[in-house]
DNA sequence: GTCGTCTTTGAAAGCGTTTTCAGAAAACGT
DNA sequence: ACGTTTTCTGAAAACGCTTTCAAAGACGAC
């Protein structure tokens, strides 16, 4: 690799002199600029990130925490981050942490090693405890969940508004007999949307022994096993709220192996609207998590400066995005 | 941020001693390599990762440039290189190329500037000669594309054998009016899988003529629409072949909306076996490219020594994954 | 012609490590 | 008890850059 030094070699001056042309900091005179800037050209100089980080303690990356990159939810996410984050002339550096806690304790150390500017962190396997320790002074934006003590620097989802919102479309279409497919695992997410979801029914004199409800894992084989304990339990249902939209894919296909005309006969919803919502037939009405805004946001957040920053709500609200998948209750049209 | 030298300091020895104990690379006593460690414990000392790179010469990163984070394709890429890096202690640093010269030339760059210890390219707008000179001698492995003057460095996929395969499951199905739904960008990968699909047809003493075949972009939106003029103009199809499996997601809700009964009524296939393709009603038969374990096979391309690497082939080979979407020809179903 | 001011420049220190080198101390053999 | 080897340690150089500092010239004013 050619260095600072070879380049002030072959244009005969210090590398004090290549550096500044370099960077732009002080003036040079024009004759040196000059050659300073062929010797470059010539040797296909290209600075070092890595001296420029030591002496400039500044590396201009920024460490990203996620669960998986094959979810098309993080995908969105990471999408989001890397095309503000290019915009700010910053490198995205970017770790699974698969759901667990100790790889997530290790990516996050591995980061920080890494001596990244800044942080963005979706981690669901950490307590809050744990994530403050981690974290120690650094800047970070946490996504997807609310720490009250660094609340400035969260960003997160109205998920109980969402299964709010979610539940009151579908009994607007005249559904009463609503079921609910859910995570088995205790997060947060699933019991703030079972939690609105709830909520809703409730306003309607709808109350918990009424209401059919499923756990499963958060996949689409989840999704799947659930709807069908579900349908054959109830047969009553004419409409299922999935946790979210990967859930609900999975519910989709119980649906069609029973030959149900959808949404004729029976209605389903998501939450989430990833990337895959549109693909599923019919087209799933979902509440959209604007993930990707919120990735975008959390960059503007590190990048601008505070008093430039358009102050804006932390928590994101949900917006319905009604595609086809759920309709007007029709009584015995099934 | 706490430094080697405040360890020494405070474990009363010069840095070399911490450093030793750090690296492990030269015994020292037990009694200050003890004092070392409780330092670095109450300082809460983390290495700096950047002095290291610099010194030593090496980063421990592997920077990866993929076309669009939010592609289900490209994230289960990215999650094969992740979990290989992680395993040999490296860390991913990833741009979007956003199929546009520029960025990607971009993007290269600063992977290269940030000093990788090597790189994993999938390039689509960059000219083999661009590439190349680009990279210039630093370790690359260049996926999904085959440059024949650094063959030894590349992973593909024969894309001819997966549109052949394709088609010859189709016709072996029964299927003789098949469509073909392709992209209209002249890339290799849409060349070679229409070449293999033409093949197979033509064995088959099928010819062009014979052969319905719209293009569209390479999304949903665009296998929606060519699905829609194909079904138009052609009322005789049995089966549509698509680029991709994107592709034929908007191919099946064309046909949805015709309320074909699928697939005892019409058969599509994709290919490249994304994510998506199982939450697809009906779930897709495709050909799957096993384009995660070409992100694994590069990372240990570039991470074990060469002799210790068992030589296997750098084209990957297509598989049929049966599912439901293609069903026998039935004449007179329809 | 002398002095002060400005511009431009190179030397050198420093960023946080690793590693080489050589010296000090300990262990060993006779 | 004395040389010799071995073990352990600190000083210092190096990695490639930025930035401070001070010196050298250039220039204008008096």
């Amino acid at each position: 690799m050619t260095t600072i030094k070879d380049v002030a070699e072959r244009a005969q001056v210090s590398i004090s002199t290549v550096s500044r042309v370099l960077t732009g900091s002080t003036r040079v005179a024009d004759v040196k600029s000059e050659a300073v800037r062929k010797a470059m050209a010539e040797l296909n100089y290209q600075p070092n990130a890595v001296a420029r980080a030591l002496v400039g303690q500044r590396t201009g990356m920024l460490g990203l925490m996620v669960n998986s990159f094959a979810d098309p939810f993080f995908g969105a996410l990471m999408s989001g981050v890397e095309q503000e984050a290019r915009l700010h002339g910053m490198q995205v550096i970017a770790t699974e942490g698969h759901h667990d806690r100790g790889r997530e304790r290790d990516a996050l150390c591995s980061l920080l090693a890494r001596r990244c500017d800044a942080l963005i962190i979706h981690a669901l396997s950490l307590s809050d405890t744990e994530l403050l320790e981690l974290i120690g002074n650094n800047t970070v934006i946490v996504v997807n969940r609310h720490i009250p003590v660094i609340e400035d620097r969260c960003l997160w989802f109205d998920n109980f508004q969402a299964g709010y919102m979610a539940a009151g479309y579908l009994l607007e279409c005249g559904h009463s007999q609503i079921g609910w497919i859910g995570r088995n695992e205790d997060i947060p997410d699933n019991r703030d949307r079972f939690a609105g979801f709830m909520a809703a029914m409730a306003e309607h004199g709808l109350v918990l022994d009424d209401i059919a409800v499923e756990l499963a894992p958060g996949t689409a084989a989840g999704g799947y096993q659930a709807a069908c304990r579900l349908l054959s339990k109830h047969p009553k249902l004419s409409a299922i709220q999935a946790y979210n939209d990967v859930m609900a894919g999975g519910c989709l296909r119980a649906l069609h192996e029973r030959n149900l005309r959808l949404p004729e006969e029976f209605s389903v919803m998501g939450i989430d609207d990833v990337y895959l919502s549109e693909y599923l037939y019919p087209q799933l009405t979902t509440i959209r998590y604007p993930i990707e805004t919120i990735g975008q946001r959390a960059v503007q957040m590190i990048c601008t400066p505070c008093d430039q920053l358009r102050s804006s709500e932390s928590c994101f609200q949900p917006t319905l995005i009604e595609r086809v998948s759920v309709s007007q209750f029709s009584p015995g049209t099934r």
